[in-house]
DNA sequence: CCATGAAACGGACCCGGGGTCCGTATCGTA
DNA sequence: TACGATACGGACCCCGGGTCCGTTTCATGG
């Protein structure tokens, strides 16, 4: 009896990506307006999206899984742009003008889903320099530092300026202290100016 | 009948100074080994200092009472050094050198104590950026930044070059890929030269 | 359009950890 | 030594993440 491993896959069921859409949805919604991202429970979530909780463990695996999806979805737009866009984010871009664009655009974003990178980054049990997403950020700024001339440690640089931009440090300055995004921008700019120029 | 606040003050009991000093220990020494800070439990501290669990909640209120209190004491010393120390770490250096000397110590700490660094900035709930010793840290550096000729936002920059000793960072890098403490200082010097220097 | 089995559902349930209560043991003082 | 205050400890509560299993709903083939 052959294996019957060539394509027997049925459709996916319809009321399964339903839910998985509801519960993406409702957990913005709740991650967008609350104090603190602990403060929504798995529960919450699910009551939310009008969904039983296990629901959401067999879509997302677990809490952190969540997150994870909601995140990368937001994210997806922006890796897009970096991996095939046009300069100053593309590939294409020179080095200097391109690292500027690259730590921009963190910034940018972790300033408009603040509640999500808190979360993500909030995630107790695994450090967020494990998560594959700081791997990519960090590996395509360590390669842009390497073509920046004059730059010994490419690695470290890399991992330090991208710690400026850590999720719990924005949310301090723009949630807490009333920062501007755009003299977030302007800081951050400064900064990384300052240790690209010799 | 007049308010007898006039210190009326009797000793402290014995066993309840001698148990704080137990759990302490006890405390200090689970978080030394282990993989990760939330792998040990108050329950494990309490059964490790020979103490009921009560007696770790009545003498340090909570979970990020206790590691706090640990924390300080390790860097009581440190703080003495700052404050009335004598340079390059003490108040009267020259600003560019205290700058360095302010992060190197910074640094040298959370390497010393990853554990504590970590259990305590990775107390989920709130923020490492509310906690007063952060508080201390940031404004020191940014009075000593404030000296520096020719560099705005001390403010931000304190932040930024304060988020390249996160205790995670430090982790990931010494505990995780092996980099050395000297090495981690070097980078550190090379970076922070890098900000300082025009 | 219906029978069928696979896939998804949901909420009751479990477990582990932070934090509390209160009867009891211990200490400092007179 | 007697006494009041203080600290003790472990049983207990609560809450949130994660699981189990009987039931429901879908896609498919007749």
């Amino acid at each position: 009896m052959p294996e019957r491993s060539e394509r027997p896959e049925r459709k996916p069921r319809a009321d399964a990506t339903r839910n998985r859409e509801a519960v993406l949805a409702a957990a913005d919604a709740l991650f967008a307006d609350c104090d603190s991202p602990e403060a929504v429970t798995m529960a919450d979530i699910a009551a939310a999206a009008g969904v039983g909780k296990a629901t959401l463990f067999r879509g997302f695996g677990d809490r952190t899984g969540l997150i994870h999806a909601l995140y990368e979805m937001r994210l997806a737009p922006i890796r897009r742009a970096i991996e095939e866009g046009t300069p100053p984010l593309g590939p294409a871009a020179p080095p200097l003008q391109r690292v500027s664009a690259l730590l921009d655009a963190v910034l940018c974003f972790k300033i408009d889903n603040r509640h999500l990178a808190l979360a993500l980054e909030g995630t107790g049990g695994d450090s967020p320099y494990a998560a594959e997403h700081y791997e990519r950020w960090h590996g395509t700024l360590q390669a842009a530092l390497e073509r920046v001339p004059g730059l010994a440690d490419s690695n470290f640089t890399a991992h330090a300026l991208l710690a400026a931009t850590r999720a719990d440090l924005v949310e301090h300055l723009v949630g807490r202290e009333g920062t501007t995004r755009e003299q977030m921008r302007a800081h951050l700019a400064a900064f990384t100016a300052r240790v690209l120029e010799p």
